[in-house]
DNA sequence: CTTGAAGCCGTAGTCAACTACGGAGTCAAG
DNA sequence: CTTGACTCCGTAGTTGACTACGGCTTCAAG
C-alpha cells in the first residue's frame, strides 16, 4: 500500500469527511491535523487516516468540547507520557460526567414541563411558561453545588 | 403598591438578578425584557416583574434555548399558546436526550482508557494512547446512528 | 452648589468557529 | 497549449451573546 493511500486532494478530504475544504484549513492552522508536506510546490495529498482525524474531531465537537479540548485530546496522540495521558483523560471524564449530570437535570425539568403542559389540554394558562417563570431558575441557581455564589455564565 | 413597586433603577435590577447593566441594556436592545418610559428624561426605574422577565430569560438560555427562541417563548407568555410553547419544549428535550446519549458514549470510551491505562503503571507505552490511535475514531464514527448524513453543524 | 457615582446612549471590540474572498499557482483533459 | 477546475495563502467578514468605552446627563449627599 504505497501512494495509493494517500491519494486525496483536499477537495476529497473535504468530501469524504463531510467538511468544508476551508475547515480543513482552519484546522490546520489551529495544528488540529497535520499538515502534509506537499511535493515540489505543488498540492498535499490525503488519506484515510486524515479522515479519521477529522470525523474525531467533528465528533468531539458534537459531544460539547471545544476546539482547544480536542487539541488536549489529539494530543493524548503523541504518546510519549503515559502518566499525562491518563490525567488529561481523567479530566475529559470528569468535564463529561459533570455535563452528563447537568443534562440530566434539565431533562428532568423539561420533561416535567412538557408533561405537566399536555396533562391539562384545554386550559388558559400554559404550566410551562409557569415553570419557566418561577422555580426553574431558583432550581438551577443550586447547580453549582461546589463553588460559591452563582458568578454570572460567562 | 404605587411607585414603590418599580424603585429599582437599572443598577439595582442587575444585582438583583445577577446580571451585568450592560447585559439588561443589551436584552432591551433585543426586546427581550420592556424598556419603562423614564420620567422627564430621567432615568428608568423597574420592578419585581422585571426581576421575573430576566430569569426567565436567564433560565431559558441554561436549559439550551438561545435568544430568539427565548423571544418566542416570551411570545407564548400571555399563555394561551400552551401547544407551542410545548412543541418548543419538546423539541429542546428531544436534543437534550440526543446530548446525553453521546456523551454517554464518550464517557464509556474515556473511562475504558483511564481504566486500560491505570492498569499498568509502569509500562513503556502507553494503552491509553494506544487505542486512540486505533480505534476511537472509527468507533465515534458510527455515532449519528438515528440521522442520515451528519449534515455540518451549523 | 458642587461633586462624584450612577444612568444614558451609540458604537466598537471580543471570542469561538467558521466562512468568504481574491489573486495567485498547479494540473489533467482536450 | 489552452482552459477550467482545483489548490494555496492570507486576510477579512460573520454569528451569537455579550462586554467595554467614552462622552454626556441626572441625581442625591454633603
Amino acid at each position: 500500500m504505497p501512494d495509493e493511500m494517500n491519494s486525496l486532494t483536499i477537495g476529497g478530504l473535504a468530501k469524504a469527511a463531510n467538511v468544508s475544504v476551508e475547515t480543513i484549513r482552519y484546522y490546520q492552522r489551529r495544528g488540529l491535523i497535520p499538515e502534509p508536506q506537499r511535493p515540489l510546490g505543488g498540492i498535499r495529498r490525503y488519506g484515510p487516516s486524515d479522515i479519521g482525524r477529522l470525523s474525531f474531531v467533528k465528533t468531539s465537537q458534537q459531544l460539547g468540547f471545544n476546539l482547544d479540548e480536542v487539541s488536549d485530546l489529539l494530543r493524548l496522540e503523541d504518546g510519549t507520557h503515559c502518566q499525562e495521558a491518563s490525567t488529561l483523560a481523567e479530566r475529559k471524564l470528569h468535564d463529561v460526567r459533570g455535563k452528563i449530570e447537568k443534562l440530566q437535570q434539565i431533562e428532568v425539568l423539561l420533561s416535567a414541563m412538557v408533561d405537566r403542559c399536555c396533562a391539562q389540554e384545554g386550559n388558559i394558562s400554559c404550566p410551562l411558561i409557569a415553570s419557566l417563570h418561577e422555580g426553574v431558575g431558583r432550581k438551577f441557581c443550586t447547580y453549582p453545588s461546589q463553588s460559591g455564589p452563582p458568578a454570572k455564565p460567562q
